[in-house]
Order: C-alpha cells, then sequence, then structure tokens
DNA sequence: TTGTACGCGTTATCAG
DNA sequence: CTGATAACGCGTACAA
C-alpha cells in the first residue's frame, strides 16, 4: 500500500524544504543541479505526482480540457464517428499532459450552461466535439475567450478544424462524369442541421451545375436522421418520386448510405449494375458490407490531432495568431458499389 | 462575462459569514430557513457552483470516478460495444453527480500505475469497462480497497456486472437442437484473453456433451482478434479443417461473426441455407447485416446503469454488503442467418 | 443561529 | 541557491 505523499513528506524524507521541491517539479526559480537530480530521481522512484486539485486550486492552469458532445440525439459516446475522433484527440491531448472532463448541462441537482461549468472547472480549454448548433449557449462560451475549438460546426468567431466538403463533392462528382461516365446523379442528404451536411449540400448544387450533369435539384431527399433506417427510407422515397432513376447516388453520409444500399437490394436493385452508391466518411464497416461502398474518406484521426493541436496552441500561446478554420483534404476511395 | 465568485463574494453580497454559505451548500449545520433560502435562491440566481477543485482537496469525496478503458488493441472509445456501456454508466452516474475521469497509466511525462493515478486523483471509485487481465496492474487496484466495479472482466476480490453467459450459450444450444433440429455444431471463438470469451467457450464444451449435439471440440477455432478481419480469417479455416461441414457455426461476438458471413459468402455458401451463423453481443450491425444476425443479446444499458448502481452503492455505503458478481440475463434474438 | 479560524497540498514571493 | 510564509477556495469544528 502506497502511502500518500506531498510535497511535504518528500521534503522531510530527502531532508529538503516544501518549497524547494516544488521548484524543481515545475522548473522554476533556482535549484542546483545536485539537488534538481537528487529529488528527480527520488519522485520517480516513489513514484509521486502533484495532486491535481491542490495543484489547480493554486494556479489558474488546471491541465484539463472541457469536452462538449451534445447528448440530443442520444448518440453520445456510440456514434463511431465522432467517438474516433474524440478517442484520437484524446491521445494526443494526453501525450502532451492534459486530460479529459465532460461538460454536460446537469450534473447530480446542478444544472448550468456550458459556460458556467467550463469557469466552475476551470478548465484551460474547451473541445466541442459535435454539438447543436442552435443551441444559444454555444455562442456564450466562444465569446467567454476560453480557447475553443470545434469539429464539424463553423461557428463565427470559432476555430474549427473541418474536412473540405466543398473538394469531397467535386473530387467525387468529377469522378462521375470522366471515369465512370455517368451523367445522371441524385443526392440523399441528412438532416441540414448539421453544418457539415449544409456545406455538401450546396457544393453538390454547384458542381451538378458547374460540370453540367442531369440533377433534378429540386429531388434532393433529406433523410430524417443520422442512422442507418433513416437511409434505407430515403433511397426509397428518393426513387418513387423520380420518373427515371439515377445512375449514381450521392449519401451525404455512410451510415445513411448502407441503409440506402439495402433500400436498393430490398426494391430488387442490384448494385453497382443497376444503380450505383457513394458515401461519406469511411466508416469502419463500409468496407466490410456486401457490396463494399465507394467512399469519400475523412481522417478522422488527423481531424481529431489537428484538433488537438490547435486547442494546445491556443491555450498554451493565446496571443498568438492562428486561422480560423483548418480544412482538412477528402480522399475517395473507390470500392464496389461503383463500377465503370 | 460573469464574475468569478466565492464563498466569499457571496457572502460579502448577501451580508453573511463565508461559512454559512457553505453551510446551506452542504445541508450541513443549522442555519435558519430564512437565510437557506435566501442563499439558495442567489446561488441559482448568479449560477454559482462550489470551485470542483477546492472542493476535492478540502474533503475527501471527489465526486469523480476512474475510468479504465484499455488502450491495448488501441481500441478505446471506438469500439462500440464497450463504449455504449460507458456511455449509459456516463449517463446515469452523471445524474448522480459524479463525472467521469479517464485513467491512463501515462499522462504527460508522468507515468504511473493505475492505482498511484486513483489516489493522486483522489477518485472516489473506479469502473474497469474493459481491461486485460493479465496486467497486474489492476490487482493492485482491486485489492487497495477503493471501490471497484468491472463489467466482462471476473477477477477475484472485485465487483463485477457481466452477462449470464452460460444461460446464453444454454439456451442457443437448446434451440438449435430443439427448434432448427440441427445436430452437427462448431464454435468460432475469440481470444481466450478475454475472460467473457472464456466462460462461452466452457459453456458451449458443457452443453454441446450435455445435449449430445455433434461437434469436434478440438475444432474449435480460435480468431486471432476481436475484429470482422479476424472472423473472415477464422471461418475459412474452421471449414478447411473440418470433412464434414457443421450445419450451425456459433460464433463468440458479433464483429467476429460478421466477418465470417462474408467469408462464407466468399466461399459460395449461402447463409442460412448452406449453413447457419449465430453471433453473441447484438451490436448495431448484426441487424443490419445481409443476412442479418441470429444473435444473442446482451443488454448493454442494463450492464452500464447495473455497474454505475453498483459502484455509487459501494462508494456511498462501503460497509453494506453486496454480492461479488452480478450476472445479467441474455436474449436470442432470431433473425436471417438461422432458419428451421 | 451565525461567524471565525484553521487545514487541505501547491505555487510564488521574499528573506536568508 | 535554499528555506519560510502567504495565498488559492472551501469545509468544519468551535466559539460567539
Amino acid at each position: 500500500m502506497t502511502k500518500k505523499r506531498t510535497i511535504y513528506t518528500i521534503a522531510d524524507e530527502l531532508n529538503l524544504a516544501p518549497g524547494t521541491i516544488s521548484k524543481v517539479i515545475n522548473k522554476t526559480g533556482n535549484v542546483s543541479d545536485l539537488t534538481r537530480e537528487r529529488v528527480l530521481a527520488y519522485i520517480k522512484e516513489v513514484g509521486y505526482v502533484p495532486a491535481s486539485s491542490a495543484r489547480m486550486l493554486k494556479s489558474k492552469r488546471t491541465y484539463t480540457v472541457g469536452i462538449v458532445f451534445t447528448e440530443e440525439s442520444d448518440v453520445g459516446l456510440e456514434h463511431s464517428f465522432f467517438s474516433s475522433i474524440l478517442q484520437h484527440f484524446k491521445t494526443y491531448v494526453e501525450k502532451e499532459g492534459y486530460e479529459l472532463s465532460f461538460i454536460v448541462k446537469k450534473l447530480g441537482k446542478h444544472e448550468l450552461s456550458y459556460y458556467e461549468w467550463c469557469i466552475n472547472k476551470r478548465v484551460d480549454g474547451v473541445y466541442l466535439v459535435v454539438g447543436n448548433y442552435t443551441d444559444q449557449g454555444l455562442y456564450e462560451l466562444v465569446k467567454s475567450g476560453i480557447p475553443c475549438v470545434s469539429t464539424d460546426m463553423l461557428l463565427p468567431g470559432m476555430h474549427t478544424v473541418i474536412s473540405d466538403n466543398d473538394q469531397g463533392i467535386r473530387i467525387t462528382l468529377e469522378y462521375i462524369k470522366n471515369h465512370l461516365k455517368k451523367q445522371r446523379v441524385s443526392m440523399i442528404s441528412g438532416p441540414i442541421s448539421s453544418k457539415a451536411f449544409n456545406e455538401r449540400l450546396v457544393a453538390y448544387q454547384n458542381y451538378v451545375s458547374k460540370l453540367s450533369l442531369t440533377s433534378d435539384l429540386n429531388s434532393v431527399v433529406f433523410a430524417e436522421s443520422f442512422g442507418f433506417t433513416s437511409g434505407y427510407n430515403a433511397v426509397k422515397k428518393l426513387l418513387s418520386q423520380m420518373n427515371e432513376k439515377p445512375e449514381v447516388i450521392l449519401v451525404a453520409s455512410d451510415d445513411i448510405a448502407l441503409g440506402a444500399l439495402k433500400g436498393l437490394r430490398d426494391m430488387d436493385l442490384n448494385v453497382p449494375e443497376d444503380i450505383q452508391v457513394i458515401g461519406f466518411d469511411d466508416i469502419a464497416f463500409a468496407k466490410h458490407f456486401t457490396p463494399s461502398l465507394t467512399t469519400i474518406a475523412q481522417d478522422r484521426k488527423l481531424l481529431g490531432e489537428t484538433a488537438a493541436k490547435l486547442l494546445i496552441q491556443l491555450m498554451e500561446n493565446p496571443d498568438q495568431e492562428v486561422d480560423e478554420v483548418v480544412k482538412l483534404p477528402v480522399e475517395l476511395i473507390i470500392r464496389d458499389s461503383t463500377k465503370v
């Protein structure tokens, strides 16, 4: 049973003063090389780490980043895409010595806004993994001056790391036209409460016209939600409202696209022979499904790590200017749901 | 911009003493109803919450539970099954006023054992979501007296919430024999480094013999890992080593089973006509795959919530005796990968 | 019923 | 270069 150590007990055991121990830990003030070595060695030997609560109380830094992971639509950590980004973010910031603390509006009997929780916990920064941008509480946070970074969500004044949705749609439509030699395309969008879905839709409308593809832009179907089932329903709705079926369907996310794939199968349409499908995200199952899904891959590791890097910079060098939005390239992964 | 408040500023603004504020917040000592109401109202109005770090430093309770989520095999939060359990656990404990803190061995430059981190952070309890039971650090934790609960992992002396693997295998084999009227079965197990996989294997061997099913028990194939690909490989290996193919394959987890399903398809075997497959877990995609997967469903919500409830009891009533292991019932979900 | 003073483990300042 | 000492914000005896 390791006994509880404080800088006092350490100082005692080493015949030094508590303050000295603190100095070597924080590399502050002047300490002779000899004592520094001695302290460092002893600390390592007995496995001492400064009690975080005391350190947090005294200094302004808590080495904690608040995580806002919207609880609406009850997905939370189960959402494969965002939990993956969060995992990569977590790994990166932990390497840099920061830990995570979930910011929830309600904890026990206490109910506060995001901002109030953040000052209460004295977090050094906040990472908005995924949130609803109609939530007023977020604006309060962003304007508060606490360093904030988000993924997937553009908010005025907020630093954001996001995949280049425009580029993804562009290269995909170019691929459809120049490589697959197809002309008639349709889109299934996700709920536009998500900024990313909105961007993809706008890009689609833009490049369909620029590339002179054939698409009834009014026929875009909006999946009612984020999941498999909504894709299943959406594709049925899409085909029922068109007189001539499209050659290629572009779907705003893989979850939805896989549902669409199943919907097509149930309508006795073969993919890719009768109709082709392209998704967005490259979730794990996109590769495993039958047929495997051609999709625009977002680099989740890069998204999480870039967000981490950006936030740490904001926290540690607050005065240094950085770009407000960082766009990350995406890549079209060709699989079996498309063919020439 | 909300200004920083302490019990001192509050006391000032209300013409009271700091101690009084503390008393009403903690319902300790005697305070007149009038002042209590007044303080409570004011606190709510300005959105004050005691700075957690100061409170943690002073009192023994931190209202924090440490989360051990093994980082080996790099799955982490992306693992759909465990992240789902964790999500339900999180929701429950947050309702009770506790928050989560991930326990990692390495944070920045500091490297400690799980136990050392726990005393350093003064967590009130620990939840081992998933861990490798060969890790010696876990035993140190369990023996330390810090309240601990785990899922999926039986450790001597540790409180565990686990699905009834024995029951699951039993009802499934009974279903195969009495309802599907099949006789020849095989099993694909996961790596037995997982206690749960081990239990399922033992139960399988037990009930195959009790029910007089036909199975070459030496032919059990062990998937080399937890994922889709290992299932794909395992089923190929299984069939290559048998002269007469089994009628039903029982697979230790859905991730592996879905890979097996794809492997069978690639070998031109139709499921369920040529061969039937049953999984374990009921992950989200089990229902969406083609064919949809018959599987033994674990109740992830119940697992997470039961673990939460148990841990809270351990933390708040340390002296009260509770059962060391809580077994939760499972349910066989019939889908398209089996048929009569 | 309310106020006071001390301790929790650090960090920072200022003497020695 | 090193050692004492005062905050940090809160909880809690104990005194008023």
